[in-house]
DNA sequence: CATTCGTGAAGACGAAT
DNA sequence: ATTCGATTTCACGAATG
């Protein structure tokens, strides 16, 4: 255990040094009891420690409530120490449902017996495992549905739903979901998935659909995407191409145009950096332009969702890099 | 008249401290 | 948490056709 934590700690200095600290905190949570200062014991080997002389019950899950609870769980992934059901307490304030009182005294207020105090410990474990269980199942249903109806809107792809749900159940698994929303997570997952199967939409329009806001998505997105350890190239423009052309209804030759204008581009670079969306639209009109078929500026900005502005002075780059490719 | 072009100020974003 | 640099957007007026 210990050898592990110096690993992670050298691996990634930020992160790791905060659960140093969590990790010193923890270890003297475990050593007395807060009520009688008995000593506490892990019976069960969960992480649930109990008082040998009160029988208080100290939630075992406490230290995954601070920051870097995240940490301690990939830790234990990567160890593979955890087995059996999952013990976090994922929306711990959620439901109705009936819960077991910490304290071992009986209606009257009066002392459990040792025994049927150990019956009360296993009846708070298994109550709190059926607990999460369905917290679990009606998270996912709700995620899955928004995902589907958010896919819908935007008409996007089967693979590309079947991509989300994985990244969606990944994230969950690995509780990534705490102090964070169904719906935001659905969303970025979406939005992954669609960068991954590479039919991108742009953030814009998934947040449109979205029932949370843009900022919500990107920050859950970035998150997501450093948890995971996904690895996504930046979308192509190239990518976009096909979708815009067609609402734009222009000429197959002003499409073949503008890829190969955008390939032009990335050879010499230009596009990096640049946001995607907006070389994509600028390829469309330049390249409308070069077979004459003029489409105002103002009406690739609508579709693409790019200034005006932006479409100018990408357009002249474009055209510039094909220039130069010439000679 | 519609479309295009250029510009400075302002906002948004990611990266680095 | 703030700062910084690059990019995009906004608002406007001028030029072009």
């Amino acid at each position: 255990m210990n050898s592990t934590k110096t690993e992670s700690i050298t691996e990634d200095g930020e992160v790791d040094r905060r659960r140093e600290g969590e990790v010193d905190r923890r270890r003297e949570d475990v050593d007395d009891c807060p009520e009688c200062d008995g000593r506490l014991v892990d019976e069960i080997g969960d992480g649930e420690l109990v008082c040998e002389d009160c029988g208080l019950v100290v939630d075992g899950n406490r230290i995954d409530y601070g920051p870097e609870w995240r940490a301690f769980d990939q830790e234990a992934r990567e160890r593979k120490t955890r087995v059996g059901a999952p013990t976090t307490k994922m929306m711990h304030d959620q439901g109705l449902s009936t819960r077991i009182d910490w304290r071992n005294q009986d209606a009257y207020g009066s002392q459990l017996s040792a025994r049927k105090r150990r019956q009360m410990n296993r009846l708070r474990i298994w109550d709190e495992r059926f607990r999460t269980r369905d917290a679990s199942k009606r998270n996912l249903k709700h995620a899955l549905g928004e995902i589907d109806r958010m896919s819908s809107a935007l008409g996007i792809p089967e693979p590309s739903r079947e991509t989300a749900s994985v990244i969606y159940r990944r994230a969950l698994e690995e509780d990534l979901l705490a102090g964070r929303s169904i719906e935001g997570m659905a969303t970025a997952a979406l939005y992954a998935a669609t960068r991954q199967t590479g039919v991108p939409r742009s953030v814009d329009e998934v947040a449109n659909v979205s029932r949370v806001e843009r900022l919500e998505v990107t920050r859950t997105y970035r998150y997501l995407v450093r948890e995971l350890d996904l690895r996504l190239e930046p979308p192509d423009p190239v990518e976009y191409v096909g979708r815009y052309a067609s609402e734009l209804e222009v000429s197959d030759e002003t499409e073949r145009q503008a890829r190969s204008l955008l390939e032009t581009a990335k050879r010499t670079g230009v596009h990096s950096g640049k946001h995607p969306v907006g070389l994509a639209a600028s390829a469309l009109y330049a390249s409308a332009r070069l077979t004459n078929e003029r489409i105002p500026q103002s009406e690739v900005s609508a579709v693409a969702d790019v200034s005006e502005v932006t479409i100018r002075n990408r357009y002249q780059e474009l055209l510039e890099a094909k220039r130069d490719a010439e000679s």
